[in-house]
DNA sequence: TTGATCTGGACAAACGATTGCCCTATGTTA
DNA sequence: TAACATAGGGCAATCGTTTGTCCAGATCAA
C-alpha cells in the first residue's frame, strides 16, 4: 500500500493540497523555502506517487495508450509496438497491448473493454475496410490513429506507406529479373492493404504488358500457414509460376517453406519478394522491402 | 465521454447506487422487476460502461497486468506476451507490455511508473540476478511473478524451465554428433539463464570427459549482434571449434549469420546449438527446443 | 491607529462508482 | 387497530487527487 498525500500531510503537519501543489510545481503555490523543504524531503523519502486511478479520475486522463494489432509475434507488429512504447515511455504513458488474431471479435471485445476510459487513446493497426469497431471508435471520440491498414479511407487519421506503390515496385523487380509468370499471393479483399498491393501487383503487370492470369492469384492473407497452403496450390499447376509476390514477409516464408519442401531452390527454381522487411526475410530472400515508419508520429 | 452512473439515473428517475447495483448485478438488492427491466434496457441501450479509474479507485484493482520484457521483437518473449495476454485478456484484464531493452535504468523506471496503482501485478522477465527491482517490488508488495528468469532464488514465484539440464542435453547433443571441441556463446553472469546454462555446458563437458578451454566460451548476450560478434571472434581462432552451444536462439542466428558470411557450411562445417526454439530456429539449425511454458500460470 | 497588502497555506468541492445502513409506504398478524 | 414485517429503493460516506477560493496573521504606508 503506497503511501497517500494525506498520509504525507499528516507527517509533515500540512494540509494535503499543499503537498499535491508541491509535488506538481504548483507555480500558483506561495509558500515558505522551509516548509517547501520539508516537503521535498519526505517526498522522496516516501517515493510519493500519486495514485493513478484518483489521479485518472480527476484529471480525466490516464497516461495509457492501447496498441491493437492482429498479433505481436509477428515481427512486423512487435516492431510497431516498439515504436509506439518508444515513443511513449519517455513521455510518461504505458502501452496496452491487445492482440486480436484478425478477429473482428476479439477486437471489438478489446475496444470494448478499453472503452471505459481505461487509455487516453487507442493504435489501432488490425482493422479492416468499412470496420464497424472504427465507426465506433469515431463516435465515441476516442482518439485514435490507423496504422499500417486503414478502414474508411480519409475519415481518420492514417500513418502507414503506400502500398500500390510498393507493390507495384517489388513486382516490377521480379519482372526485370526476367520472370514473366508471376503469381501473388493476396491479402484478404476485406483488408486494406490486400486490396491495395492485389492492385499494385496488377498494375506493374499491366505496365509490362503481362496478361493477367486469374489462376495466379491465390488467397493467402497474412500468415505463414496461408501462404505455405496457397503456394502448394500454386505450385501443383500444370504451368506453374516462376516468381511469386507475397502481400507480406509471413506469407513469403510460407512460400519459402512450402518451395523447398517440394525440393525447390530460392531463387533460382522460384522467385521470391515480400513485404514489410521483417528481418526474417533478410534470410531468404530477395524480398521487398519496406519498412513501416509507425512509432513517432502520435505525440 | 461516456455516460456516468448518474445520468443514467436521471434518465431512469432512481438513484444511482441502485442502478450501479443492477450493473454488478448485486444479489442483497431488492427491486421490482419492471424497474430492474427499464434499467437494464437503459443500460444496454447506452453500452455503458463503469469508468475504470473511479471503479479502481473505490475498488482498489485496476483489473491490469504488466508485463516486463527485455524486448517484444525476440519471438521468445513475444510468444510469451501472447500466453499472458491470452490468459488474462477472457478474465477482463488488460495487458501493459514494457520493453527494458535489458537496461536495468529502463526497468526501474518501468516498475517506478507503474507502481502508482496502476496495474494489479507484474510479470516480470527481464530481471537479473539480486536485482535491486526485484526486492523493491517485494518491499512495495506488489504481486509479481517471474518469468524465465529469476532473481534471488526462491524468494519470489517463478517459472521457468530448467535451465542447467536444458543446456547440458543440448551439448551433449553436439557431443553425440561427435563434436569435441564445443565452444559455448554465454549469457552474461549477471543473468541467471547465463549462469545456469554454462553450467550445464560445463556438466556435460565434465561428463564426457572433455576438458574445458576457457577460450570456447565467449560471453555474446542474447541478441543476435553478440553472437555475431563472439562467433567471428571463435572462428578466427587457429584451433576453431566445431559446434557451438548458444545461450539462446538469437545468439545462435547471430552465430549462423557470421558462420555463413566466412563460407562456413551448417552443420557440415560448424554445428549449432540453440536454446528457446523460437520458430526461426526451425530454418536453421538442429537447435535444441526448449519451449517455455510461460502465460497459463498466473491467474 | 487604521486600513490595505502580503504571506503562507487551509478548505472544500469535485471526479464516478461502490456499499452499508436507513427510511417509507404497504401489507400482515395478533 | 396497534405493532410488525417486507418490499423497494434512497442516502451518504469513501477511495486519493486536484484546484479555485478563502482566511488569519504579519507587515506596511498613511
Amino acid at each position: 500500500m503506497p503511501v497517500t498525500l494525506k498520509e504525507l500531510a499528516d507527517r509533515v503537519g500540512v494540509h494535503p493540497s499543499t503537498i499535491s501543489r508541491v509535488a506538481n510545481n504548483d507555480p500558483s503555490l506561495r509558500i515558505s523555502p522551509a516548509t517547501r523543504t520539508r516537503i521535498e524531503s519526505v517526498l522522496r523519502e516516501t517515493e510519493y506517487r500519486p495514485n493513478g486511478a484518483a489521479r485518472g479520475l480527476k484529471l480525466r486522463q490516464t497516461l495509457a495508450l492501447a496498441v491493437v494489432i492482429p498479433d505481436v509475434t509477428n515481427p512486423l507488429f512487435a516492431a510497431l509496438f516498439r515504436g509506439v512504447e518508444d515513443g511513449a515511455s519517455p513521455r510518461g504513458y504505458n502501452v496496452v497491448l491487445c492482440n486480436t488474431d484478425g478477429s473482428p471479435e476479439r477486437q471489438r471485445s478489446h475496444l470494448s473493454s478499453l472503452s471505459s476510459g481505461r487509455v487516453d487513446g487507442v493504435i489501432l493497426a488490425s482493422t479492416f475496410l468499412r470496420d464497424p469497431s472504427v465507426r465506433w471508435l469515431r463516435q465515441q471520440r476516442i482518439p485514435h490513429v490507423l496504422v499500417n491498414r486503414f478502414s474508411d479511407e480519409g475519415l481518420d487519421p492514417f500513418v502507414g506507406s503506400d502500398d500500390v506503390m510498393g507493390a507495384k515496385v517489388a513486382t516490377q523487380h521480379l519482372f526485370d529479373l526476367g520472370h514473366r509468370r508471376i503469381a501473388h499471393l493476396a491479402g484478404q479483399a476485406t483488408v486494406s492493404t490486400g486490396v491495395l498491393r492485389r492492385r499494385g501487383y496488377l498494375a506493374a503487370l499491366a505496365e509490362a504488358g503481362i496478361k493477367v492470369d486469374p489462376d495466379l492469384i491465390v488467397e493467402s492473407g497474412y500468415v505463414e500457414d496461408g501462404g505455405i497452403r496457397a503456394t502448394e496450390r500454386l505450385l501443383s499447376m500444370r504451368d506453374r509460376p516462376t516468381a511469386i509476390f507475397a502481400v507480406n514477409d509471413m506469407a513469403a516464408a510460407g512460400a519459402y517453406a512450402a518451395a523447398r519442401r517440394l525440393g525447390l531452390r530460392i531463387p533460382q527454381d522460384l522467385a521470391l519478394a515480400g513485404y514489410n522487411n521483417i528481418p526474417l526475410a533478410s534470410r531468404l530472400i530477395p524480398g521487398l522491402t519496406t519498412v513501416d515508419v509507425p512509432a513517432h508520429q502520435f505525440g
